[in-house]
DNA sequence: TATAATTCCTATCGATTTAGTAGGATAATA
DNA sequence: TATTATCCTACTAAATCGATAGGAATTATA
């Protein structure tokens, strides 16, 4: 399941994306918006920042904006910041790897070779999707 | 995540696809082989005997086996039963729909759009890919 | 310089899910 | 009848998730 979290995230940059110019957005325009719990979007605004996506402002007029174009941002990123590992599965994890305790050889492990496959495709996709080819 | 309960009824399935003959294997036989909780696993086989996968015997020289062939078992059914919806959202989710709360217009969220993308390749895997395609 | 507006930060909380355990009921075999 | 095995229900500890609380820090503006 994909988290609140990233689901949250997503649309939000996706909301700064159809911004026309760069100005601020506050956390409070952006929640009412997309009916996201005000509270929650700032944490999860403060990570997007924190990571590279979003630069803010504070005080009157400020709010978030993004850094990059939105066909620039990669959602493969995205998705490694707010839900973590692509894979289904830590052993086949490339940027979150750990092997299993109970799995004596992966190469032979049946759950292992299906999930490769699965994170391939899936990687696949979210590498060849921009910020831009969500927002129509 | 993949849960372990679907991890675990995998690595079961492909151990038993993996014995010569039909003879019903004993859950501790397996438990032991695969490195899986006696009892977890339990549960598990119960799950899939139920759901038309297994069949069972009881009493001595009892276990569980399988009831198709390999081959005739896709893994989408069997993760559909493990582990639930195969998409990564509800509201994308063919077999387990549900609507968002908070959003207003499917056909314009950008993250059911994305999410659309990710469901078909990985529902094309785990329909294109049998209990014998992964027992080499 | 005072005030209001806004992000920043840490901590906490309730609900749910997950992985696993316990213990006995039921059925088949010898 | 004794033994072997599955069947079934209920319980539990730990982790995670989504959300909330409350105030500190910073900036714009009157």
């Amino acid at each position: 399941m994909l988290s609140k979290k990233t689901k949250y995230g997503i649309k939000a940059l996706t909301f700064l994306a159809k911004q026309e110019g760069n100005a601020p957005v506050q956390i409070e325009t952006i929640s009412k918006s997309e009916n996201i719990s005000r509270k929650f979007l700032e944490s999860i605004l403060l990570s997007l920042r924190k990571n590279g996506f979003l630069g803010s402002k504070k005080g009157k007029g400020g709010g978030y904006y993004l850094l990059k174009k939105p066909s620039e941002i990669q959602m493969v990123d995205v998705m490694r910041i707010l839900e973590g590992p692509i894979a289904m599965v830590p052993c086949v994890s490339l940027n979150f790897y750990e092997k299993c305790s109970d799995c004596p050889d992966e190469a032979s492990c049946a759950v292992h070779l299906l999930m490769v496959k699965v994170r391939d495709n899936t990687l696949d996709i979210f590498r060849n999707t921009s910020l831009a080819d969500l927002t129509n």
